[in-house]
DNA sequence: ATGCTCTAATAGTAATACTTTTATTTTTGC
DNA sequence: GCAAAAATAAAAGTATTACTATTAGAGCAT
C-alpha cells in the first residue's frame, strides 16, 4: 500500500491553481512549506510574504501559482480529501460484505493520521492537523455557492457520497444516509479537535478513539438488509 | 415564554468586552448592526470602519467596546449559546421523564430559528444564521487554549454538558455521552449549513428536519435505563 | 546567439487593523 | 444651573496585508 501511494498524484480541479505546483520545484516547495507554516502559525497568521522568505523566493512568484491564500487552502484540503479517498477505495474495494466494508470505511475516515509516507513533499500528518483546524474555513465563506459551482469541493463531496453509498448498501431502509455520512466525516474532524482542546466535550482520547465512537454510532442506527 | 425572554439578559464573560455593550445606546447599536452586517457581508469582509459608518459613529469608539472583531464574534456567539441555554432550561425544567426531556432538548438545539423576539436589539434569526456560518471561526484559532482558560467558551461548554447529563440520565450505560452531545450541537449547525449550500450531502430539508435526523440518531444509540 | 519561460527583485497601491491625540458632546453630581 | 467627569467623534498616523505591475536576469531549447 505504501509503495502504491508514493506514486499517487491527486487530481485537483485546475481552477484552484494558476500553475500546477506539481510541475516545478518551486511549486513543490510552496506546497511543502505552506503545510509546515500553516501548521505552526495557523492560517490567519500565514502570508505569502512569510512563505516567500521561508523558501528563499519572492512573494510575487508564489502569486503565479495561487491567486491567494484561500485558493492555496482549497488546494491543500482537496489534496487531503483526495488522498483519503484513495485510501478509502483501496482499502474497501476488495471487501464484499457490506458491514465489513462500512466498518473499514469508518476506520479510514476517523482514524488519527500518524504516519507520513515520507516520499512526497507532502507531510500527511501535518496536513491532517491542518484539515482538523482549518477545513471549515475553506467553505464557511460568502463565496461558497460560486466556488461549489466551479467544482472546488467535488473531491470532498465524492468522498461523502461514497460513504453514503456504503451506508445505503448496508441498510437500504435507512432514511438519512447522506446526513449520517457527512456527520461522520465532519464529526470526526470535530472530535479530534475536541480531544486536543476541549476534552470535557468529548469521550474520545487515545484509547477511546473517534473510530470506536463513530462505529458504535453508525451501527446503532443501521439495520442490515434482509435478503429477498 | 416570549414575555419572559424579553427581560432576559445573557451574562457574558466580562473579559470578552472592554465596556459592556448593554450599558449604552452606542453599545447596543454596535451589537445590533454588527449582526446585520456580518449576516450580509460575512465575517471576513466585516470591519469596524464599515460598522462605524453604518451606525454613524467612529471606528475608534467601537474599539472602546471590543478589542477587535474576533472578540465581537465571541460576544455574539456567547450571547447566542446563552440564549439557547435559557430556552433549553426553560423548556425542559418541568419535564421529569428522561426520554421526553432529552427529546425536547434535541428539538431546542437542532430546530431552525424562525421567530425573532423583536423586543431586544438582537435579531435572533439573523444571529442563528451567523452562528451557523461563523461559529467555528471563534474557536479554530491558535489562541483557543488561552481563550478557553480565560473562560470565553464556558457558556457553550455548559450547554453541551447539560445535554450530556440528559443523555446519561436516560442511559447510564452509554459510553459516549459527551461526544454524542457535542455531535448533536455542532452537527446541527453543520446540517443546517449543508441544507443551504451542499444539499447533496444531507437528507435534511424543510420537511425532513435536522431535528428528526438527530432525534433518530440519538435514540438509536441509547437504551433507556432499567430500574433497580 | 536568440528567443522563451520562469523566477527574483523592486516598487507601488489600497485596504485593514489598529493606536493616539485632541476636540466636542453628554451625563452626573452637587 | 454649573462644573467636573465620562463618553464619543474626528482626524491623523502606523504597520501590515494582500495584492499588482514592471523590469531584469537565469537557464534552457533550437
Amino acid at each position: 500500500m505504501k509503495y502504491l501511494l508514493q506514486n499517487l498524484k491527486v487530481t485537483i480541479n485546475e481552477k484552484i491553481y494558476l500553475k500546477d505546483p506539481e510541475s516545478s520545484s518551486l511549486g513543490k516547495r510552496i506546497v511543502e512549506n505552506s503545510i509546515l507554516m500553516i501548521d505552526q502559525m495557523g492560517f490567519e497568521s500565514f502570508t505569502f510574504k512569510k512563505l516567500g522568505i521561508q523558501i528563499g523566493s519572492n512573494e510575487s512568484s508564489i502569486y503565479r501559482y495561487f491567486e491567494n491564500k484561500h485558493k492555496l487552502l482549497l488546494y491543500l484540503t482537496s489534496w487531503y480529501w483526495g488522498w483519503l479517498e484513495y485510501q478509502l477505495v483501496f482499502s474497501t474495494n476488495s471487501i464484499s460484505d457490506p458491514k465489513k466494508k462500512l466498518k473499514m470505511a469508518i476506520e479510514i475516515i476517523t482514524r488519527t493520521i500518524e504516519e507520513d509516507s515520507s516520499f512526497s513533499h507532502i507531510n500527511e500528518v501535518l496536513l491532517s492537523k491542518i484539515v482538523i483546524n482549518e477545513n471549515s474555513k475553506s467553505y464557511l465563506t460568502k463565496e461558497v455557492d460560486k466556488e461549489n459551482k466551479e467544482g472546488y469541493f467535488s473531491i470532498y463531496k465524492r468522498l461523502v457520497a461514497r460513504i453514503k453509498d456504503m451506508i445505503s448498501d448496508f441498510d437500504q431502509a435507512y432514511q438519512y444516509p447522506s446526513s449520517l455520512a457527512s456527520t461522520v466525516v465532519e464529526g470526526a474532524l470535530h472530535q479530534h479537535f475536541l480531544k486536543d482542546h476541549f476534552s470535557s466535550l468529548t469521550d474520545c482520547n487515545d484509547e477511546n478513539t473517534p473510530t470506536k465512537y463513530f462505529t458504535d454510532l453508525v451501527f446503532n442506527s443501521l439495520k442490515e438488509n434482509v435478503d429477498g
